[in-house]
DNA sequence: TAAAAATGCGACGAATCCGTCAGAAAAGGA
DNA sequence: TCCTTTTCTGACGGATTCGTCGCATTTTTA
């Protein structure tokens, strides 16, 4: 790349007052709107500000710029389902394959109930893609599955175990991108989810095997 | 999405004289450079036409617009990466499961050496995706891929299988993207690709076991 | 209640970008 | 050589977008 500009995402200053609260929230609900209903590219200040009822001068009060906006309905997204695939992962009360076949269910199901908004998030990466923030954003999620594989694969060296939680990760996340990419009834949602839990399953006992033997 | 166009793609006219066919490709050529070297977002005909060392206006003569030449860089690349998949996958010279540890490695390899072009034209994929066209393009690869699988498992129910090339031809792509998203050593890559060539069998072998006992 | 501070407004300048079109240049044919 | 056809050129119109800045409005403070 020549000449890419790193964007400023930080917020641009912190609110004082309550009204700017409610303007806050009210930019990123019209945001979600505005991306899901018109796609990334007419995504535009302008059309946030309308569709919020508030003028564009306000949103740059509390945004630097149109990246910050999108970084940040970006990083909500991650948030929320990461936290939601730790709880799954971590319920030490239901053993350790069961946990897993629910979080590939979970996280299939929630990548398709959300597809529209992603896919348009994903079309306008390369506006925030490169912001040094972008990265720290995964790893709560990341960490917990690691100690996941590591309840379940004790024995394994480190660094195959290592190599083999990436790889899990990597296809949850990859794979339910593409299979939510089309629209999906319920039966195939669960269809998919039970091959792919199968899948991860069978790769997992075979590493098992390997310590082992 | 309230308003989106479909982009026209196909082309404008037919080249008759030689200097056409190597106008066409120059631009084509300087297209590839200034995706990878500028990025999607300042993929623009003007700079396509400065680098090809041309006008505009020619390029409109052999393309109706910019999508036009956006598709057309990612159907060759599809078409050469599936060609290659089709010659090891039907290779009648190997054992099954050993073409498939091939054609894994060789896909994550691929996806590596482009990593760059691939990443340009995923963002710059809302300009094209729409396109009637974009569908045909990966049904070449796909065939040969369900050919193998029903060579493999031939006592499972046709329903079962389906799905289970659609998951696999899935991860090898989807997967083969997202680890191609950071540079890679060659040592890494061999790895990965080791330990996604071991997901892969060990859930078609689970199948195997299952269609049989 | 009056001054000060915080917040909200929206027209506007500057910058791109897309694709066209009238005419120049090159190639082909008679 | 001269005329026709094909190809190439690049300035330009129309459109869109980003983010700012001077000013109006609301809230807080004294």
């Amino acid at each position: 790349m020549t000449d890419r500009r790193i964007p400023q995402i930080s917020s641009r200053k912190q609110p004082k007052q309550a009204r700017s609260n409610d303007l806050v929230a009210a930019i990123l609900e019209a945001a979600t709107q505005v991306l899901v209903k018109e796609g990334a590219p007419r995504f535009t200040t302008a059309r946030v500000a309308e569709k919020a009822g508030v003028s564009v001068g306000s949103i740059y009060q509390y945004f630097p710029n149109k990246a910050a906006i999108l970084f940040r309905l970006q990083r909500d997204e991650w948030q929320s389902t990461s936290r939601m695939l730790c709880d799954i992962i971590r319920d030490a009360s239901t053993p350790p394959m069961h946990r897993l076949r629910t979080l590939v269910h979970a996280f299939v199901r929630s990548e398709c109930a959300e597809a529209e908004m992603r896919t348009a998030l994903q079309d306008a990466a390369p506006l925030y893609r490169d912001a040094p923030e972008a990265k720290d954003a995964h790893d709560e999620g990341y960490e917990a599955f690691g100690d996941f594989m590591g309840e379940v694969l004790p024995h394994l060296p480190i660094e195959t175990r290592t190599l083999a939680c990436d790889l899990v990760m990597t296809t949850l996340s990859a794979v339910g991108k593409a299979f939510s990419d089309s629209r999906r009834t319920d039966a195939e949602i669960t269809a998919y989810a039970d091959a792919m839990a199968d899948m991860v399953c069978a790769y997992i006992d075979g590493l098992r095997r390997t310590a082992k033997g």
